[in-house]
DNA sequence: GTAATAAGTTAGATACGGCTAATAAATTTA
DNA sequence: TAAATTTATTAGCCGTATCTAACTTATTAC
């Protein structure tokens, strides 16, 4: 049984694991906030936990074991914030810090109760897959409203490194998951796009939210 | 801000005080299963915190201000008991557990909202009050059902100690709060109780299942 | 009322998970 | 490629919450 501290270095390296699933020392610690040699002492421990492969000066990766065990918190997590949002009415900007607590709850009933209850559900509020039972993640291949071009016709899937104001700031544009929005005019200058769906007919985003943004194009 | 590990001694010591609000070192250490030395520390630890009134060798009690932070604690946890049974569809023997880990969760929203889900519940599904939002509780006055006599009728109101296997003898005789039953019988030789109710007709209940339930006499 | 027992405290150790300061290795810059 | 910078590690310390062993105070039994 992993501890509560253990539990969340795990996390944050499958968050950060790059493409090859490397994970800088200096990442975790500002991820974690917590300071460097604290994390090196933590993957000496989890190294012999086999949760963790670990040399000296080379970068850290998840054993197969330790992706693993940080899939199936971030499963947790995730049906938590789910629960949250569709069975107790929270908005989707404010689950992610009482999820955070919860998803460190030892009770395989009680997230096994969520599931069932949501209908075993596919994604969180955000839009992130929920990693199964075994800790499997399915993912969908969305482009970044960034990528698309004018004319562009696109359904919101999800949103990336989802921030307390960058949710508030969607909610204040009637933007939610599933919407439907045509792509009217790409400003060249600055990638500012000015979009419309059901409720506004031409809101301007900026690129930097475009970014923040994943669709399906249709 | 007090640790999950303070807040479980409070919890304790709120559970264990007697009439006279004392708590002995011994029994506290017997409760949460940790050994005298630890929990004098924490004693002082607390009393320095303004939590318990200490002084070397006498009986220990919860401040004023202790009192309250313990009742807000249990009050979260029968919050969530009820939660579980009621909105989660949990038995009431699986819900401690769960409860004992939600009930240190940080966020005054989390519990609010469950408490306006069920409606503002006065008791949790074991019949014990919910403290309120001040961490006063309203005790009902119950009567041991070992107590009543031969030919009342009684109405169950609350399970006293309520373990793991009580729980499941009771859903074993189809036992419930707000089960209405007579007795038609007490042996006297061992204080025995042949009782009535809808499903059985003479349900035979021992002096020990009596004194841990809880009846309302009608 | 004294001896035996139980309850409580003190002293000192341990594991965990942090920290700073100093050092070493790797990377970047010039 | 040598110097400067960044990244990572080592060594040693700290606070929390636990423990055991030894001692003290309170209670119980005779």
């Amino acid at each position: 049984m992993n501890s509560l501290v253990e539990e969340n270095y795990l996390k944050a390296m499958f968050t950060l694991s790059n493409d090859s699933g490397e994970v800088n020392v200096n990442d975790l610690s500002k991820h974690l906030d917590i300071k460097m040699p604290s994390v090196t002492s933590m993957m000496k421990k989890l190294a012999s936990k086999n949760l963790v492969h670990y040399e000296s000066y080379k970068p850290l990766r998840l054993s197969k074991n330790g992706k693993k065990e940080a899939a199936l918190i971030i499963r947790k997590h995730r049906l938590t914030e789910m629960f949250l949002v569709e069975k107790m009415g929270f908005g989707w900007e404010q689950v992610h810090e009482i999820a955070e607590q919860v998803e460190h709850i030892k009770s395989p009933d009680f997230f096994a109760k969520m599931d069932k209850l949501l209908d075993y559900p596919q994604f969180d509020p955000h839009g992130s897959p929920i990693p199964d039972q075994n800790g499997n993640i399915v993912w969908k291949e969305y482009s970044k409203l960034s990528e698309c071009q004018q004319g562009d016709s696109v359904k919101m899937a999800a949103v990336i490194n989802s921030s307390d104001e960058f949710l508030k700031f969607l909610n204040s544009r009637e933007i939610h998951l599933g919407l439907k929005m045509k792509i009217e005019f790409v400003e060249q200058f600055d990638n500012t796009m000015i979009v419309s769906y059901d409720k506004r007919s031409s809101e301007s985003l900026s690129s930097k939210v475009c970014e923040r943004l994943l669709v399906e194009k249709e």
